[in-house]
RNA sequence: GACCCCAUAGUCUAGCCUGGUCAGGACACAAGAUUUUCAUUCUUGUAGCGCGGGUUCAAAUCCCGCUGGGGUCGCCA
């Protein structure tokens, strides 16, 4: 490709970014960063009202988070009004443009008008030849669209999608306060910035012909378009509060890997063969947007928790330690200030990643191991910790004490002697064993525990166990 | 309602362009194996081309219609 790509992700700061909203800036990303463009973030910020400062900064942690780094902005478009107010002034003076004084009162009425007699609801032209100027009002700026005629628009998915002009409307470029809309800023923004692909949800696929219109008035060159398809909910519906978490920060707090739900989101739409689960060079060197799925995807909360799993098997502990360490804080398991390097965080872990799907659930198996007093589970306690396994704790702690090293082999041995001197089986030892030295039924595999604890510690819980079920009678 | 998009198992998808392989993989689900707990892992299984026409020797694949789902129709983006 000679032509250097650019493209954008051009967010709202009206809540939250979800996750339909993250895939579309993954399409986006790995669109530029496959083809060496450049990424711009851009924050679509002109709706006063329900713009927040809170939502940019949600949205620019959350890309972090993930790794979808861009290499422009985040340009707001608050901040390129003069751009936007020469452009409309442009329109008006060639006749493109026209003030419409009607009030969104009279409009509303016109809108239930029309639908009542089963007409679309579009508006009805009533300003677009006055020539009086009402006072007390700029009233708004609207586009003057043609009034019959066909626009095709070419999509990179979908080939080429026409529409009737007549059914497009002399839509509102500028409000009463002077502040642009949606369909106006985007065109005058990607056509300033060169944005050569447009990658964005198909929910702006109805939207692109009034922008294509607008490009022509504007003399701008038409960008590439690609609509992705939309991310849907169990109930097929559009995917929202309703259907669980949808804020990609609470994923994160969930204890999702960002790789793993960046390869989640790929898979919603991209394929490659019968891979399930990519690093990011491969996404980047394979991805390729036409080939991108049409139909809309059901977010599936079990593929995405079944992804995180692997992930979690697969990278390395040092990695992993440093995600983990957050949600050990979080879950009150080490206190904030707990001071513990990566390295001393990630030494549970190789005994953990085959045994969780979240890194809320593995801090949650790494309490015993963070805390310094042992949490006992009370049923757990009740059925192994009494005078039926104290003398098996006390032979092991007697046979540990005599051990230079531990290792898992001299441990199975101490094992394997006391339970067949017993008599018994060697979950008889195992398992009171493992509620003495964890508070918990479940464990990784007890040698293993054993040798995590280390030494002092291992014997410190087996006497404090044996010691509490004298004390207990 | 009008316009636009979409359609392979419960879900994500390969195959469709360039008709002819028992329609392939994955999640989930079920059964079994391994096991000191919990898991992991392994094996096996259940399950799909929305419907109706047409073209053709032959249709998941090409064409038309229907149905179903989604989206848009704001001084929201």
């Amino acid at each position: 490709m000679n032509t250097p790509v650019k493209v954008r992700f051009a967010p709202s700061p009206t809540g939250y970014l979800h996750i339909g909203g993250v895939r579309t800036a993954l399409f986006n990303w790995l669109f530029a960063r496959h083809h060496g463009g450049r990424f711009v973030l851009r924050i679509e910020d002109t709706d006063l009202s329900r713009s927040t400062e809170e939502s940019i900064h949600e949205i620019i942690e959350a890309l972090k988070w993930l790794g979808l780094d861009w290499d422009e902005g985040p340009y707001r478009q608050m901040e390129r009004q003069d751009l936007y107010h020469q452009k409309a002034r442009q329109l008006l003076d060639e006749g493109k443009a026209y003030r419409c004084y009607c009030t969104p009162e009279e409009l509303e009425a016109k809108r239930q008008a029309a639908l009542e007699k089963k007409q679309n609801p579009k508006y009805d032209g009533t300003c677009r030849y006055r020539k009086d100027v009402p006072e007390g009002t700029p009233g708004v700026v609207r586009f003057k669209a043609p009034l019959e005629g066909t626009v095709t628009v070419h999509d990179l998915l979908r080939g080429k999608v026409s529409f009737d002009v007549r059914e497009l409307d002399d839509i509102i470029l500028q409000r009463s306060d002077g502040t642009p809309t949606y369909n106006f800023v985007v065109v005058v923004d990607d056509a300033d910035m060169g944005i050569t692909h447009v990658i964005r949800g198909d929910d702006h696929l109805s939207n692109t012909p009034k922008q294509a219109l607008l490009y022509q008035a504007l003399g701008y060159p038409l960008p590439e378009f690609a609509h992705i398809s939309m991310i849907l909910g169990a109930d097929k519906t559009r995917l929202s509060k309703r259907h669980g978490a949808t804020s990609t920060l609470a994923y994160r707090d969930m204890g999702y890997l960002p790789d793993a739900l960046i390869n989640y989101l790929v898979r919603l739409g991209w394929s490659l063969g019968d891979q399930e689960i990519f690093r990011r060079e491969e996404m980047i060197r394979n991805f390729s947007i036409n080939s991108v799925t049409l139909s809309a995807a059901v977010f599936n909360p079990e593929k995405l928790i079944w992804i995180n799993e692997q992930y979690i098997q697969t990278t390395p502990p040092i990695e992993l330690a440093k995600h983990l360490a957050p949600i050990l804080v979080k879950e009150g398991i080490l206190p904030e200030n707990h001071g513990l390097s990566a390295d001393e965080i990630a030494k549970p872990i190789p005994l953990l990643n085959q045994r969780a799907k979240t890194l809320v659930e593995m801090a949650g198996k790494a309490r015993f191991y963070f805390k310094k007093e042992v949490e006992f589970d009370e049923a757990a306690r009740k059925k192994f910790l009494n005078h039926e396994s104290q003398p098996l704790l006390t032979q092991l702690a007697a046979q540990i004490e005599t051990l230079d090293e531990l290792t898992s082999e001299n441990l199975e041995t101490s094992f394997k002697e006391i339970v067949e001197a017993a008599g018994v089986k060697l979950g008889k030892l195992a398992q009171p064993v493992r509620v003495a030295l964890t508070g918990k039924t479940e464990s990784p595999g007890i040698y293993d525990t054993i040798l995590l604890l280390g030494k002092e510690t291992t014997l410190a819980r087996l006497n404090q166990a044996a010691v509490g079920i004298n004390s207990s009678e």
